[in-house]
DNA sequence: AACTCGTGGGC
DNA sequence: TGCCCAAGAGT
């Protein structure tokens, strides 16, 4: 009987030797310079850098990080900093709710676990805001731990290296699953290494368009390129973002974050024909005006910014909206 | 499993 | 310009 799944051609240890020497290798050399990379970086700051850059890109972290770090060096400080203060620090990283847990983790790091990062895969599962990716990514690269790490960039190279498609589709598969935990290495030190070799590759050579094929260290050994570089099967388009809730909602946050005092909730819901608030609280006027500027009805700004409440990224109050 | 949730840069 | 993408998580 054939299992109903695909299961992945077996990697023959030979081969999974030399893509470790290969990669490995390379990225002795090619590696960048990154702050959370350091030795004397803490697992805190290991941590911290890896929620910021869930979906967000690095050079937009690291200006956001080294900020963060000099102004909530442990979690302890962060725990008890103000929600609105956490929120502005994010600034426009995108997503503000990563914000809202990072903290909600640091205060379970503090009640739960005396302060210090858990080094256990399990237990960094248990924090808020932290999935099977960042659970073993801090696993790894905090603590040295032999875990297997799968993030966009290690998905996509094996799938042209090994599996020899262009691209691994959206959603992570067991059957990817399988086929990273079979690359690992089995010494420890080796794994660690190999997990940071092939995310870095996957994000200076092995790129989702225009991939260097050129510059690669396993080019000779890679099954897309080998049959040929085929392009990727389209597919499904995914939502709009322009006129989406998620638009509005951004906007309203960054009102939010540039506002001195509460904002009338009217300014941040009317479509049309504001009232332009007077030039009393510097600073919103230019995230005030994006707003407006947006193609968006009164409800679905209403909705905006019920969201924005329920989730705890405002609050209202007498006054108007304000950061909580 | 399919959706939602921000933001800005590249092509 | 419009679309795709970036060290995902939670529901």
């Amino acid at each position: 009987m054939t299992p109903a799944y695909a299961s992945p051609a077996p990697v023959s240890p030979a081969l999974a030797r030399k893509l470790h020497r290969e990669i490995t290798t390379w990225y002795d050399d090619a590696q960048r310079d990154l702050p959370w990379r350091r030795p004397d970086c803490s697992p805190w700051g290991v941590l911290v850098s890896e929620i910021m850059l869930q979906q967000t890109p690095v050079v937009r972290v690291l200006p956001r990080w080294s900020e963060w770090m000099s102004r909530w060096p442990g979690p302890a400080d962060l725990a008890r900093a103000p929600v609105a203060d956490v929120l502005r620090a994010w600034d426009s990283l995108g997503y503000p709710r990563r914000a809202l847990r990072l903290q909600a983790a640091a205060r379970a790091i503090v009640d739960q676990h005396d302060g210090r990062v858990p080094a256990d895969h399990g237990t960094l599962l248990d924090l808020p805001g932290i999935g099977a990716y960042t659970a073993a990514a801090v696993a790894v690269f905090a603590f040295g731990d032999r875990q297997t790490v799968i993030d966009t960039n290690i998905r996509r190279v094996h799938a042209r290296a090994v599996t020899g498609t262009a691209l691994p589709g959206k959603t992570l598969t067991a059957a990817q699953t399988r086929l990273a935990d079979q690359l690992m290495p089995r010494d420890r030190e080796l794994s660690v290494r190999w997990n940071q070799a092939v995310m870095e590759l996957g994000a200076l050579v092995c790129t989702a368009r225009s991939p260097k094929c050129g510059e690669c260290p396993v080019a000779t050994d890679c099954a897309w390129l080998a049959a040929g570089s085929p392009p990727p099967v389209d597919s499904p388009t995914g939502q709009r973002w322009h006129g989406t809730d998620r638009q509005v909602r951004g906007a309203v946050m960054a009102v939010l974050r540039s506002a001195q005092s509460a904002v009338p909730e009217e300014w941040l819901t009317v479509a049309r024909e504001v009232n332009m608030p007077p030039g009393s609280d510097p600073g919103v006027d230019r995230p005030l005006e994006k707003l407006l500027a947006l193609e968006a009805p009164e409800d679905q700004r209403r909705r905006a910014v019920d969201g924005l409440v329920s989730d705890g990224l405002a609050v209202r109050t007498a006054a108007g909206l304000t950061l909580p």
